[in-house]
DNA sequence: ATACTAATATCA
DNA sequence: GATATTAGTATG
C-alpha cells in the first residue's frame, strides 16, 4: 500500500553557528528541541529544531538526519528565554545546557531519568547527623522554609551554610535535586568538603576550568542518578539535573554571576526565572545583599554569630601604607596574632583624587567620579562623555599637589617589609595564587602562623576562614567609591564588610580603614541595612536601578571612526523610541582592547519592556547588548 | 561560523 | 595577467 507522505517543514539553528535561523524540511513529524543534521552551503552541520512553521515561499532543503538528542521544552523555552533578554543567538543560548562536544548524548535525559529517580533512589539521609541548629538558625530555617523564594540576609560566622545542609536534606528526602552556586568556586573547595561530610558521593563540583575527562565522569554519573547535589559555578545552574526541588545562590552580591561573554546572563537573576518555571525552592544568600535584592525579594535575617568577639574600628585618612598602619601592624605580631591588609585590584584607569581631604573630581551632570585621561591633561566622565582639563590644586580644599598614582599588592608588601623586616608576609590576589594548590598552601601556612601578614586584593573577601585575624587593615576604598559608576558605593562597602567580616572570627579584633570618606564608611560600619536601606533611597531618587531597567551597548572596530559612526547610528535610531533615555555614549573608558576602538551607550527606562523593544530594534552584528550590565568598562 | 565571492594587493 | 590576500556576503 502506497502511503501519502505529508511534508513538515522546520524554522532550525545551526550548532556552532552564528548564521541566521534557517528553514529546512522533512518527511515526519519532529518535535521541538530535536537535534537534527542539515545541509548548508556544501557541507553538513547539527541544528535544533526551534519552530514549526507553514511551507515557505523559498525552496527548502531537507534534514538529512534526526539524532535520537532533543532538548527539553524547558530547556529550548529557558533558551529562547536568554537569547530575547540578553540578545545572543538562541544557538548561544542552548550552547549553556551542552556543558562541551557536539549535544549528542548530554540532553537525552529527562524522560529517562525521571523514571530512575523515582523507582530506584530511595533517599537516604542520616539526618541524625545533619549539624545541630541554633535557635536563630532554625527560626530562619522555619521562614525559609514557607517560602518559595527568599534572601537569606546572615552577617558573617553567622552559620547560613548549617541552614543550606538542611533545606539541601530535605529536597533530598523529597526525592529531589539542588544546584547550589557560588563565585570563583575553582578556587574554594572547603563548601565542598563540608557538602560531601553529610552527604558524601551524591555531590559533585561543577565548572568550567573542570578537565574533560572530569566533567565526562560528572555527566556519566548525573545521568545514571547517582549525583542529586551540583555546587558549582554559575555554569552549573544549566546541568542536565533531573528534578531540581531546590537552587542556592551563595554570595549573591558577586559580580562574577554575571557573564562576560555572550550569552550576557545573570546566573543570579536567571536562577529566579528558572526556579519559578521550576516550581522549585530558590534561597539567595550573602552577608552583604544586592541592593537590588534586598529591596526586591522577601528578606530573611541570620543575626547572631557563633562566637560573639569584640570589634574596634579605626578610621585614618591617607591612601598608602604609612605609620599609623604599621605600628598596628607591627603590634599585632609583636603580640603573636596575624592580621590581612587589604587592597582594591588596580583599575584600568587613574582618578585624581586630593590626598588632604580625599575628593575625587566628580562630573557636574552625572555625580560619578571622572577619569584621568591617558595623555594626563583632562578629565572625562565615562557617563555622559563630559570632559575639562586638570586642576592644579583640590576643589574642595585647595590643597595642592593632587595625586593619582595607588600602590598595589606588591608595592605594599615592599613598604611593610621596609618598616617591618622580620616580619613574614605572604601575597594573596590573583597574581600569586594561581592554583588550587597555591591557595592550599597559602591558608595552609596561615593556618600554621608561618605567615604573619596577608597582603591581598578582593580574593581576600572570597569566603576563605582565617581564624585568628585580629587586625584587618583596608585600604583603597576611596578608589573604590570614585568609580564612574552607579554601583561603586555598594560595592565599596561590601567589600568593606566582607574583610572586617573576616577578621575576628575567634579572637576580639581591629578594623583599621584608611579613608578620607570616613562619615560615609563609619555611619554604616556596624549596620549594612541602614546602608541597603540608605542606598535603596538614593537609587529611587537618582533613578537608578532595581528602580530601572540599564543596558549598554558597546561597539568595537579596527578603525576608530567606523566604531563611532556605528554608535552614531544606533543613537539615531534609539532616540525615535521616547520611553528609554540615553544617560551616556563615547569613547568607552577602556578606549582600545586588542587593537579594536571601543564606544559605548549607556541606557535606562522605567520598564524593561521598553527598553528591550528599544534594544532589539538596533541589534545587529556591528553592535554588542550588555542587558542588566555591571561592568561599564 | 564558514563557505563562497568580489575586491584589492602583490609580483614577475 | 596571474595569483595571493583581504573584505564582504549569504547560508533555507
Amino acid at each position: 500500500m502506497q502511503k501519502e507522505y505529508s511534508i513538515y517543514y522546520y524554522n532550525i539553528s545551526l550548532q556552532n553557528s552564528s548564521a541566521p535561523i534557517l528553514t529546512y524540511s522533512y518527511h515526519a513529524s519532529l518535535s521541538i528541541g530535536t537535534v537534527v543534521i542539515v545541509p548548508v552551503k556544501s557541507t553538513i552541520k547539527y541544528a535544533t529544531v526551534i519552530a514549526k512553521v507553514e511551507k515557505p515561499e523559498f525552496e527548502t532543503s531537507e534534514i538529512v538526519d534526526v539524532t535520537d538528542s532533543c532538548f527539553s521544552d524547558f530547556q529550548m523555552n529557558t533558551a529562547k528565554f536568554i537569547a530575547s533578554y540578553y540578545f545572543s543567538s538562541i544557538s548561544e543560548a542552548l550552547a549553556l545546557f551542552v556543558p562541551f562536544g557536539n549535544a549528542l548524548g548530554v540532553c537525552q535525559h529527562t524522560e529517562k531519568n525521571k523514571l530512575d529517580t523515582q523507582i530506584g533512589g530511595e533517599a537516604n539521609i542520616p539526618y541524625e547527623f545533619l549539624p545541630a541548629l541554633t535557635t536563630s538558625q532554625q527560626k530562619a530555617l522555619s521562614e525559609i522554609e514557607t517560602k518559595q523564594l527568599s534572601l537569606l540576609f546572615g552577617v558573617t560566622g553567622a552559620g547560613k551554610t548549617e541552614i543550606f545542609i538542611h533545606l539541601i536534606a530535605q529536597a533530598l528526602l523529597e526525592n529531589k535535586s539542588v544546584i547550589m552556586l557560588m563565585p570563583e568556586i575553582a578556587l574554594t573547595p572547603q563548601m565542598l568538603h563540608r557538602l560531601e561530610k553529610y552527604f558524601g558521593s551524591s555531590v559533585a563540583l561543577w565548572h568550567s576550568r573542570l578537565t574533560k575527562k572530569q566533567k565526562e565522569t560528572t555527566l556519566n554519573r548525573i545521568q545514571n542518578g547517582e549525583i542529586k547535589i551540583i555546587a558549582g559555578a554559575r555554569s552549573a545552574l544549566f546541568m542536565p539535573l533531573s528534578n531540581i526541588g531546590l537552587i542556592i545562590v551563595d554570595e549573591e552580591h558577586d559580580d562574577s554571576y554575571k557573564s562576560m561573554m555572550r550569552p550576557r546572563y545573570n546566573a543570579r537573576d536567571m536562577t529566579i526565572y528558572m526556579g519559578d518555571k521550576l516550581s522549585a525552592k530558590v534561597l539567595l544568600a550573602s552577608a552583604t545583599p544586592s541592593i537590588s535584592s534586598f529591596h526586591k525579594y522577601p528578606v530573611v535575617r541570620l543575626k547572631t554569630p557563633f562566637v560573639k568577639t569584640n570589634k574596634q574600628y579605626k578610621f585614618i585618612s591617607g591612601n598608602s601604607i604609612d605609620r599609623e598602619s604599621i605600628s598596628m601592624l607591627q603590634q599585632t605580631i609583636e603580640s603573636k596574632n596575624q592580621a590581612i591588609v587589604f587592597l582594591p585590584t588596580r583599575g584600568n584607569f587613574k582618578f585624581l583624587y586630593c590626598n588632604s581631604c580625599g575628593a575625587t573630581h566628580k562630573c557636574p551632570f552625572c555625580s560619578v567620579g571622572m577619569a584621568l585621561h591617558r595623555d594626563n591633561r583632562h578629565l572625562r566622565c565615562h557617563y555622559c562623555g563630559y570632559s575639562e582639563a586638570i586642576t592644579e590644586s583640590c576643589k574642595e580644599c585647595g590643597h595642592s599637589p593632587l595625586s593619582s598614582e595607588r600602590i598595589g599588592t606588591k608595592e605594599a608588601i615592599e613598604l611593610i617589609s621596609e618598616s617591618l623586616p622580620n616580619a613574614n608576609i605572604a601575597q594573596f590576589d590573583k597574581d600569586s595564587i594561581t592554583t588550587p594548590t597555591k591557595l592550599h598552601n597559602a591558608l595552609k601556612s596561615l593556618e600554621s602562623k608561618a605567615t604573619d601578614i596577608l597582603v591581598g586584593t578582593q580574593m581576600l573577601s572570597k569566603g576563605h576562614d582565617y581564624p585568628d585575624i585580629t587586625l584587618a587593615v583596608i585600604m583603597g576604598l576611596d578608589y573604590m567609591i570614585g568609580m564612574a559608576d552607579f554601583r561603586a558605593k555598594e560595592r565599596a562597602i561590601s567589600m568593606l564588610f566582607q574583610i572586617a567580616g573576616r577578621s575576628g572570627r575567634t579572637k576580639d579584633a581591629t578594623v583599621l580603614v584608611q579613608t578620607n570618606y570616613t562619615d560615609i564608611f563609619s555611619s554604616y560600619i556596624t549596620d549594612y541595612e541602614l546602608f541597603l536601606k540608605d542606598e535603596v533611597e538614593f537609587r529611587n531618587m537618582a533613578n537608578y536601578p532595581p528602580f530601572c531597567s540599564m543596558a549598554r551597548i558597546v561597539i568595537s572596530n579596527v578603525k576608530y571612526d567606523k566604531a563611532e559612526q556605528t554608535m552614531n547610528q544606533a543613537i539615531t535610531k534609539l532616540k525615535l523610541f521616547n520611553d528609554i533615555e540615553i544617560i551616556g555614549h563615547g569613547k568607552a573608558p577602556i578606549e582600545r582592547i586588542a587593537n579594536r576602538y571601543r564606544y559605548h551607550i549607556i541606557l535606562r527606562s522605567k520598564t524593561k519592556k521598553s527598553l528591550l523593544t528599544a534594544l532589539h530594534s538596533v541589534k545587529n552584528k556591528d553592535i554588542e547588548i550588555d542587558m542588566d550590565s555591571l561592568d561599564f568598562s
